[in-house]
DNA sequence: GATCTGGAT
């Protein structure tokens, strides 16, 4: 059984304080037992008597494997009592009381039953990783607590967030703090930064190899690069050392882009009296747990996407860790026995520059998808620019969501969602894919804008990850892929999925020709889910099918083209007029590049099309567009005029760029009635406050 | 002519 967790001894006085409070935040560290117990606690108080304990995660993985260890506990099938629920998953039936879902899936239950009210209770799991779901669900349920005020139980629990951060957007609910499990770790800063920190890793695990008892190494390095690097120059160190001086080595890398064959490897244990090194991203931190770990080596860096409203650019940053993430790499060195973790940097760089949390990720993406949800969702006060979130995003970004959204039809410009926006919303799609499948079910199209829009979805797990090294061996030729008939990548991710399917989705062609078999596997089941959700509005024919006659594929390609236009009219560029760079429109005009693994032909002239929709803009050694598609000027007229036309103002519903003009219809808008009934005190008006400040304040730097 | 931190519906 589960009493030794830390957890167990608390039950009484987490249980007495669930009963006395509608929310609250429980903190507990790695190894507390909060993910599997909680839910048990509650079930044994009989909050499933009156409805289901809905328990979120932000990972698919660790809702299947703690509802599995909870199934296992109470000696019931998987599926029955205990299921869980993932995308293209679901393993719940009528008898399910305790359901693991990811915050993901919760928020789709959500839009088509807005109270949740089959749940007793919701527990935000792992809450201080902040991804942009839990944030939107932290908000929502906030108003459902407010909705169901006798009723609803809400547990907020995390590792090492913030808890009076959290209480205090609760209204002041009570903070439990919960020990862990781990053992101690010992820290040791660097003196300095170091000039080269792969040098520095090389020379912090050679040393650690050399003189500290068996335990494995984890180096928390910041990209493949990085790490490909890392593991050859360990590799040659520990082969240079004189036979029989030390133990044995194993060097593994650990990324996302391995193949999960090669993933694996870190979950065996190593032969005897031998070392592993895992030299690995920041994945290691969180989602894959490598066991046997006890030095870690931590570089203090970071890559990071984030997204600049103002250009509609994503990058990709080398940044430093915050301390919650330093706290977190350092504990991967305890979880069996005490350990050691040498930060490649000083205390005084971890206490003065690092900042004390990850800025969450709703403060760094793209809100078009957020926001277009939250209008669908039809809450009576829903007013987007007041949100409740519990770190606001910038005014900046909401209105930039406001703006790709009303250009692609969803809202109109009034910013009220439109009939089309409705339906997009119900799409588990980025805006502009779900604007693409509505579009190309108009103009005949839909069978291969589903294809599209799932291979895109799959993005990067698509085509085969290309190390340097491969890249510089090329013993084998470029596998022929189709070549997007020179209109581009969409137009090629359209030929290879249809090849994929006259070759009966065979693993080994996908092998043959160099594209990831998880991914397309992956595409292929985005693509059934879409179809189902398709299927009532569907005018047309919903299964791949490849036109013999080149007429008919161009016919095709070209409708295909126009819908991605429409789609992706808020990501637009226009060639500039001596060479093959372009300007983005829409945005503060952007150079940019077309990305160099792009497929889109040059004409005659060498010189690219004059028009081209992309997927995504990202900054990464250059400003690049990703996925791009040629578009035709007829195509783009009634954008520009739309642009014209556009009234940022009006959009955010007369509550725009003139501050004082807002805060007056700020309280005129706001109903008052809810908070009457229910008498909880608001906080949302000083928090609004603070970040419209921030706001103005960084547009005052510029 | 030079590319990819990690998650999720």
């Amino acid at each position: 059984m589960a009493s030794h967790l830390p957890i167990v001894q608390f039950e009484d006085k987490i249980m007495k304080t669930v009963e006395d409070n509608a929310v609250v935040v429980i903190i507990g560290e790695t190894g507390s037992g909060k993910s599997t117990q909680l839910s048990q606690m509650l079930h044994r108080r009989g909050y499933t008597k009156s409805g289901i304990i809905a328990v979120t995660q932000p990972r698919r993985v660790a809702a299947v494997s703690v509802a599995r260890r909870v199934a296992q506990e109470l000696g019931v099938t998987l599926g029955e009592e205990v299921g869980y629920a993932i995308r293209f998953e679901d393993r719940t039936s009528d008898l399910t009381r305790i359901k693991y879902l990811t915050d993901g899936v919760l928020l789709r239950e959500s839009l088509s039953n807005p109270e949740l009210n089959q749940y007793s209770v919701i527990i935000l799991d792992e809450a201080h990783e902040r991804s942009l779901n839990t944030d939107i669900l932290l908000g929502l349920v906030k108003r459902l607590v407010k909705m169901r005020a006798s009723k609803l139980k809400v547990l907020i629990t995390s590792a090492t967030l913030d808890g009076e951060k959290v209480s205090e957007f609760f209204s002041d609910c009570p903070v439990l703090n919960v020990p862990g499990k781990l053992y101690p770790v010992e820290i040791l800063y660097s003196e300095e930064r170091p000039k080269s920190y792969i040098e520095s890793s090389l020379r912090t695990a050679m040393d650690i190899h050399v003189r500290e008892p068996e335990g494995d190494v984890l180096i928390f390095m910041t990209g493949q690069d990085d790490i490909d690097k890392l593991v050859s120059k360990l590799e040659d160190r520990v082969q240079s050392l004189e036979e029989g001086s030390c133990m044995d080595a194993i060097i593994l890398p650990l990324h996302g882009s391995l193949p999960p064959e090669l993933q694996v490897r870190v979950f065996s244990p190593p032969p005897p009296n031998c070392r592993r090194f895992i030299v690995a991203t920041n994945i290691a931190e969180t989602s894959l747990t490598v066991d046997g770990v006890v030095y870690v080596i931590d570089s203090g860096y970071v890559k990071q996407r984030q997204y600049n409203p103002s250009t509609g650019m994503y990058s990709l940053d080398i940044i430093q860790i915050s301390k919650v993430q330093a706290n977190q790499r350092a504990g991967r060195a305890g979880r069996t026995r005490p350990g050691k973790c040498y930060r490649l940097y000083s205390s005084e760089v971890y206490q003065e520059e690092f900042l004390d949390v990850t800025v969450p990720e709703i403060q760094r993406s793209s809100l078009a998808g957020s926001v277009l949800y939250l209008k669908s969702l039809d809450l009576p006060d829903i007013d987007i620019l007041k949100f409740d979130f519990l770190d606001p995003p910038s005014f900046e970004s909401l209105e930039d969501a406001l703006k790709q959204l009303y250009l692609i039809d969803a809202i109109d410009d009034t910013g009220l969602i439109t009939s089309v926006g409705q339906t997009m919303a119900e799409l588990p799609l980025e805006p502009s894919l779900s604007r693409t499948l509505m579009e190309a079910n108009e103009n005949g199209c839909l069978s291969q804008a589903l294809t599209v829009v799932a291979m895109l979805s799959a993005e990067t797990t698509l085509l085969a990850g290309q190390s340097k090294s491969n890249e510089k061996k090329r013993k084998h030729p470029p596998p022929d892929l189709p070549d997007g008939s020179g209109w581009g990548d969409h137009v090629q991710l359209l030929q290879i999925f249809e090849q994929w399917d006259q070759n009966e989705f065979d693993i080994g062609w996908c092998k043959d020709k160099g594209l990831q078999v998880r991914g397309m596997k992956f595409v292929k089941d985005v693509r059934r889910q879409l179809s189902q959700l398709m299927q009532k509005i569907a005018k047309g024919s919903l299964n791949v099918r490849t036109n013999e006659r080149y007429k008919e594929r161009q016919r095709d390609y070209k409708n295909l083209r126009k819908a991605l236009c429409v789609g992706f009219a808020n990501k637009l560029a226009e060639r500039m007029v001596q060479h093959n760079g372009y300007r983005t429109i829409g945005f503060k005009p952007q150079l940019v590049q077309v990305h160099p693994s792009s497929t889109l032909k040059t004409d005659e002239d060498g010189m690219f099309p004059n028009y081209v929709v992309y997927h995504e803009l990202i900054a990464t050694s250059r400003p690049y567009m990703r996925n791009v598609c040629a578009v035709e000027m007829p195509w783009v007229n009634p954008i520009l005029k739309k642009l014209e036309k556009l009234n940022i103002d009006k959009l955010s519903g007369g509550s725009g760029h003139s501050i004082r003009e807002e805060s007056e219809t700020k309280v005129s808008s706001l109903p008052k009635k809810e908070e009457a009934v229910t008498g909880v005190p608001d906080d949302r008006e000083s928090r609004i406050q603070a970040a419209r400040d921030r706001f103005l304040a960084r547009k005052g730097k510029k």
